[in-house]
DNA sequence: GATCCTCGAGTTCT
DNA sequence: CTCGAGGATC
């Protein structure tokens, strides 16, 4: 495409003062191929070979040249990517091909590929025994579908897909599409006479993330999506502002066609669109047959959450295009293709009520009960809403229709309501002025997000909250003494602190739902069992707000007894490293408490004894000084048992990555951490590898 | 005073 | 897993 000897094709040279007409011509052309390559390089390649500033120098000696120019000012140059007034409308555009829509399998993944390859192998007449059919398989992405016009190889119309018939003329903004080339890349061959290339404009997931912090600093509505983000961009009227939001876009096909030969096969089809120029996804796989098919769905499947874009499926075509010939419509679908989808990770439901729920400080946070939705492989019936301002943000109220997501985390979310869908009549949600348990003043200091309950140990909710952490695992570790038992324990009385627990016996537990002997029994032995514990387990036991399993470990480190703690004061705490004013207030105001020494002491009576507290070894096992961040499931230990391997190697275990982080140890569907790990280039481990440490020192 | 790093607390469903 | 906030650090 290009000549050396002409110079200046990757890099810019400074600019003659003044070219004449043919040289300018030359250097034009020049500067245009330079940048469409480039542009290729980084937009469609991701493989850019110059910086930002020299293709900045570049962009600006062209727009130098042009305006000194005018006259040559080239529809296909790059400076034409932007530009023109914004319209009134979009005109319509008739499609003499038409865009197909495809049919949809919701399957599973086996049946839905099998029943596909069986109606093509009828449709065909083949028999058993006749070989496997060629099929082509690719990503359905989730964006929107469009048509690009080329005429001797140069973008002359882009056009969305409508209702398949007739779209309307975006031209404008798809020019501003960095990843579609003003002009066709055809080596020394004469581009086709004309031809339309079909595709999606869709938006990466981080480039959506980044478009909505832009548009929250700017105090600009957000989008709920990518899909609807990328929409909402393309029918912009005014192109100057698509070509601010960042659009990618992949090719998958074809439409008119004139002067240009056809390949044999769908997968050579890509294969040309690719040599022009247009990022096509690399995923894209020929495939043999049912089995061929259900395995692609499965390996997709496996690598969809770490995919840098969304998809909502995989698409499956017969390769031949001799084949799709015969095969034919039925209606305004192909009996050649199929779209198969995978659960929807987003869906709608409506909002029934909204409850408050009290948490173990008091804390009241609003919960969302929705009518049951599929969504992300689960039945949704609850989400929560965080807090008040969370709610006021969103403006969920009962009767909205709303979306609901349940992506690669596990937590379900109300991403938006549809303010379209609002029945008449609905009012914002205010929070309760009283305990909806309790009925005690519900307090929200100034400038804290959360409202509490002020009424503490007489809120039973919050009694009922203390005692299941008190009994948690990682704390005195009562097996057996969960909610439900909690829940009729503190109804009926029987207990209203810790202490009480140690005094219940075997008939006690009897008159209880859901308790006969055997498993009274089993209770009884938890709770004596649970009297032997150690000093960091007993304090985070106790539940002073601020002090959890870290605070509480460093506390039993430091005074390595539990009267010692008692009688700290307010300086002698902070003095602690990891202790500031806000938590040593709370630690000194809870021992302070009469009611909560009266407590502690009638444990110590009941029982409750630890070993003396090991000064902790300064040895240096493999492990020290390295940090190491769990996701995902691993084969064989389970995140508590390698977090205890690794401590005991004397290694540190933190909950999210950052710069300090030596390892991400990752096993099965890992979360966001492992894209964070990636992004800031944290190795990553598997659980061999962590053992292989473990049992030998790193050199 | 701003920024980074951790910890605490709350949450869903099988 | 995520958010908010406490604590440390520059």
């Amino acid at each position: 495409m290009q000549n050396p000897s002409q110079g200046s094709l990757f890099f810019s040279e400074p600019p003659a003062p003044s070219l004449a007409p043919a040289d300018a011509r030359e250097r034009l052309a020049a500067l245009r191929d330079a940048i469409a390559t480039h542009d290729h390089r980084y937009y469609v390649l991701d493989a850019p070979i110059v910086s930002d500033a020299e293709y900045d120098a570049l962009y600006r000696e062209l727009q130098q040249l042009e305006a000194q120019h005018p006259g040559l000012i080239a529809p296909d140059s790059p400076t034409q990517r932007v530009g023109g007034r914004p319209l009134p409308e979009f005109p319509a555009v008739r499609h003499t091909v038409p865009m197909l829509s495809i049919r949809t399998e919701t399957d599973t993944e086996a049946s839905g590929a099998r029943a596909f390859d069986a109606r093509v192998r009828r449709e065909l007449g083949l028999e058993e025994n006749d070989p496997p059919i060629a099929y082509l398989a690719e990503l359905k992405f989730d964006g929107l579908a469009v048509s690009l016009r080329y005429e001797n190889g140069v973008l002359v119309q882009g056009a969305t897909r409508g209702d398949g018939e007739t779209g309307e003329n975006i031209t404008q903004n798809i020019r501003t599409i960095r990843a579609i080339p003003l002009r066709l890349n055809t080596g020394d061959a004469p581009p086709p006479a004309t031809i339309e290339i079909r595709g999606e404009v869709y938006m990466r997931r981080a480039d959506f993330e980044k478009l909505n912090d832009r548009q929250r600093a700017a105090g600009e509505k957000t989008f709920v999506n990518p899909r609807n983000s990328a929409a909402g961009s393309l029918r912009q009227l005014d192109s100057s502002i698509t070509a601010k939001r960042p659009l990618s876009f992949f090719a998958y096909g074809l439409g008119e066609m004139a002067g240009w030969k056809l390949p044999e096969t769908h997968g050579d089809v890509l294969d040309a669109i690719e040599r022009f120029g247009f990022p096509v996804d690399k995923h894209r796989q020929r495939v043999l047959g049912a089995d061929g098919l259900i395995a692609f769905h499965q390996n997709i499947a496996a690598l969809k959450d770490t995919l840098p874009f969304d998809i909502d499926g995989v698409v499956y075509k017969v390769d031949s295009l001799v084949l799709q010939q015969q095969l034919g419509f039925v209606t305004r679908e192909p009996r050649w293709a199929v779209a198969h989808k995978y659960p929807a990770q987003e869906q709608f439901t409506t909002v029934q009520q909204i409850d408050v729920q009290v948490g173990r400080t008091g804390k009241l946070t609003p919960v969302a009960k929705l009518s049951p939705v599929f969504v992300g492989g689960v039945t949704v019936t609850n989400a929560t809403l965080h807090n008040e301002d969370e709610i006021k943000r969103k403006d969920v109220r009962v009767g909205d229709t709303v979306i609901v997501r349940r992506a690669g985390d596990v937590i379900p979310e109300i991403v938006a309501v549809v303010i379209e869908r609002r029945p008449e009549g609905t009012h914002a949600f205010e929070m309760p002025r009283q305990c909806p348990v309790c009925g005690s003043a519900v307090i929200r200091e100034e400038g804290v997000v959360g409202a509490y309950c002020s009424g503490e140990l007489f809120c039973p909710a919050q009694r009922k909250q203390a005692l299941l952490h008190f009994a948690g695992r990682r704390a005195m570790d009562i097996e057996g003494l969960g909610d439900k038992i909690v829940e009729q324990l503190v109804d009926k009385e029987m207990v209203q602190s810790a202490a009480d627990l140690y005094r219940l016996t075997q008939n006690d537990f009897l008159g209880l739902d859901r308790m006969a002997e055997k498993s009274a029994a089993n209770l009884c032995a938890a709770l004596e069992k649970s009297k032997l514990t150690t000093l960091d387990r007993f304090i985070f036991a106790l539940g002073i707000r601020h002090v959890g399993e870290a605070t509480a470990r460093d506390l039993a480190q430091h005074f390595r007894s539990l009267d010692a703690l008692m009688a700290a004061d307010g300086a002698t705490l902070v003095a602690i490293h990891e202790i500031g004013d806000v938590m040593a207030e709370s630690i000194h105001s809870f021992f302070s408490e009469p009611r909560n020494r009266d407590i502690i002491a009638a444990l110590c009576a009941a029982g409750i004894h630890w070993p003396d507290v090991a000064v902790a070894a300064t040895t240096s096992g493999p492990l020290t000084g390295l940090t190491f961040v769990l996701t995902g499931t691993l084969p064989t230990m389970s995140r508590d048992e390698a977090t205890r391997r690794i401590i005991e190697a004397d290694g540190k275990v933190t909950g999210s990555v950052s710069k300090k982080t030596s390892y991400v140890l990752a096993g099965e569907v890992p979360g966001s951490t492992l894209a964070k790990a990636q992004s800031l280039k944290v190795p990553i481990l598997d659980e061999a590898a962590l053992l292989r440490m473990i049992e030998k020192p790193a050199s």
